[in-house]
DNA sequence: AAAGCAATAGCACCAAAGGGCAATCAATCA
DNA sequence: TGATTGATTGCCCTTTGGTGCTATTGCTTT
């Protein structure tokens, strides 16, 4: 069924690492098999490994030797990538180490981050995770438990690009509003009757409905309630 | 202002770990600073210096000597508490440990939970911080570290605690509803007039309306943006 | 059995929403 | 400068929502 069958270098033995993952999720994660996965590690030994294991496995790898080489290319692409992606990084590297590269993404749209690491002091997993990574595998790893978090990751990442596109397609619904317009609607969503509405805004009850009706097309609305949960959704 | 100056043993020189607490927050911190905090070590020691600073902080603390001694006692209590309360526990104990107290608590309404460990591995720190803890505090931790944490964690429970209440009432008050008016108000949710509503139900629109008048007095709302916003953040 | 209550529903009235048609006015475009 | 466009408005009609008053029915309480 999938691709684990294909594979003598991984234990296949157990698929208890997935029972994070719900029956829910299983299509989705079908979805994110084929995902990008951007792998740093200063070991090219490591890297080399760890790039096939992933090839295998159907993902994209992407592989930097340093955490300043992504950047610098990442900062040209503005950490776009159209699908899900994910950034796998060794923490103990020279230059920028994986807890800088974090520092560094963070506010800056990155995609979840996967950290790993040697021989490594608890306190940096704990910085790690606490400023929100993903995982942080302690090397030597089982390659499910690399599997399972990076499909986790995945899934993640294919999330937020939906409510990404879903909140800036309302961004780009209501940049089309006249000024009139966005505030009828904002007075709607609080509750205001057409008729207080014409009053506060000093213009005629007549010009309310018209932009009240203007505002509902140009939203892909036609119903209050929709109007309400379009916001609601998209305010959380 | 706060009851810093009078802590000669508490490093008090930097304020740095309250940055990631947003001024909207103050407000809500003040009323969290009488928080109970549950501490469970199995070293007297450290519970007797901790407990002394959390009493001088103004905290209930309220100290245990192992897991099961606490669980114990919790289980008659069912982990209620009215008020913000989180959990301070050690991780290396004989018996229960923390990470399996940890697993015990998770889907018991637990509140939030603070680990701390001595010369702990990276991997229970990852475990630990992974199934949902706060943070993972490594000994000797500074003073300041540990109380913008149970801070951060006291904000949190108070939080999940209005949640939980918000959508206790929310289902308080839908348990008030008949079965019609219910039905009623979910084809209302829906956006289905009231025309169709009764024909779709078989019953006269006056009484559509009727059910529909009175499911709103009893959800506590007058307006239709209001019913949607209330169930719509009570379902996310 | 009488009273009380919830569900049902008819009648009537008013307020509010939705929208078609047409006109005015100002700014902008060709 | 004439044409076009967008914002504004009035007039008028229909649909929908909200409510008061009343009445019937059936079940529960006293």
């Amino acid at each position: 069924m999938t691709k684990k069958a294909d594979l003598p270098t991984k234990d296949k033995s157990k698929d208890g690492a997935l029972k994070s993952i719900t029956i829910a999720d299983k299509e989705m994660s079908q979805r994110c098999l084929r995902g990008r996965i951007v792998l740093i590690d200063d070991d090219p030994e490591i890297v080399s490994a760890l790039k096939s294991l992933l090839d295998m496995e159907g993902y994209a790898c992407e592989p930097y030797l340093s955490a300043n080489e992504f950047l610098k290319e990442q900062f040209l692409n503005k950490l776009k990538f159209p699908g899900p992606w994910c950034i796998l990084c060794d923490v103990k590297m020279p230059e920028v180490d994986g807890l800088e590269l974090q520092r560094q993404l963070i506010n800056l749209g990155a995609p979840p981050l996967v950290l790993m690491s040697g021989a490594s002091g608890a306190s940096e997993a704990v910085e790690g995770l606490r400023a929100g990574a993903l995982d942080f595998l302690i090397k030597p790893f089982d390659a499910d438990r690399l599997l399972a978090t990076l499909q986790r990751a995945l899934i993640i990442s294919s999330q937020r690009q939906v409510n990404t596109t879903k909140s800036f397609d309302l961004n780009e619904r209501i940049s089309l509003l006249s000024k009139r317009e966005f505030d009828v609607i904002n007075r709607v969503l609080k509750g205001q009757i057409n008729r207080d509405i014409a009053e506060e805004e000093a213009i005629a009850l007549r010009t309310v409905k018209h932009h009240r009706h203007l505002a509902f097309k140009k939203l892909g609305v036609t119903k209050l309630v929709d109007l309400v949960r379009l916001f609601e959704q998209n305010k959380a």
